[in-house]
DNA sequence: ATGGCGCGGGGTCCGCGA
């Protein structure tokens, strides 16, 4: 089972280059982030998937696409936060969670909806028992957790993805059971999942990590290996998102 | 392409992203 996370940054503009990943890295479960569209004009990205949509009109919006059944979905948290930025899903037994997280700002209102955010997403991961489920969360968390997941450590100390509070907020899920495979794997190595446009920063390698997939030691036992596709933002035609896609093979 | 932003809404700019 390959799962893939990405944040399209709009996927009408993406539309081929998530066909092409879908067809050469035979994706079976794609998340993706920043779909910017109403569920209704979400294009048909592959005959062979049934997609969960979460959309709205020109920010935000996600959607988990599988060639496997999706025997739950939900759409959103509970009660308050009107943005479109969660789905869950139960898909090959494995509970699958798709996040964009709000980039929030240096301790603005902006922050504090982050911080609200991510007691919305505790809250409902109180439903599962971390320690014998198979749960999965990947998406863009808009938090660069260490050192290593900034291209510039003196810049990015106090800035926003890269604050106190944040970083905290990634640990916690650590501390709960959960095992970030991309730092797993290349524990000591900066990789990045996010350059942003201005500035022409992939090619100077400034980026962030932004991006995880986060897995229950129980989903942990069927990891096989992941890959992080920065050779997609590289590319100059057709114009890549500013993130780059990330895919983690199971023995599932 | 050694580059220096891209997207959507409804416009010939603006707000947003991180």
């Amino acid at each position: 089972m390959k799962i893939c996370t990405f944040n399209v940054n709009s996927i009408r503009s993406r539309l081929e280059i998530v066909q092409n990943l879908i067809d050469d890295y035979s994706i079976d479960i794609l998340c993706m982030q920043e779909i910017k569209v109403e569920n209704k004009d979400f294009p048909l990205i592959n005959s062979n998937m049934q997609c969960v949509i979460h959309g709205q009109k020109k920010l935000h919006g996600v959607a988990t696409c599988s060639t496997y059944p999706i025997d739950e979905k939900k759409a959103g948290f509970e009660g308050e936060l009107s943005e479109p930025r969660f789905i869950y899903t139960l898909i090959n037994g494995v509970h699958i969670i798709n996040i964009y997280a709000p980039l929030g700002d240096n301790y603005g209102e902006k922050f504090e909806y982050k911080i609200y955010f991510y007691n919305k997403l505790f809250e409902f991961l109180k439903r599962f028992d971390l320690k014998k489920d198979k749960v999965l969360i990947c998406g863009d968390f808009n938090i660069s957790h260490t050192a290593l997941d900034v291209w510039d450590e003196e810049i990015w100390d106090g800035e926003v993805t890269h604050l106190p509070e944040e970083k905290a907020i990634l640990s916690k899920f650590l501390d709960n059971g959960f095992i970030d495979v991309i730092r797993k794997e290349h524990p000591d190595e900066k990789i990045f999942t996010f350059y942003d446009y201005r500035g022409a920063k992939v090619y100077k390698n400034e980026g962030l990590r932004l991006d995880y997939i986060l897995v229950t030691k129980e989903l942990f036992k069927y990891f096989k290996n992941i890959e992080v596709l920065t050779q997609i933002r590289r590319k100059r035609k057709p114009t890549p998102s500013d993130h780059v896609p990330v895919v983690a093979e199971f023995d599932l």
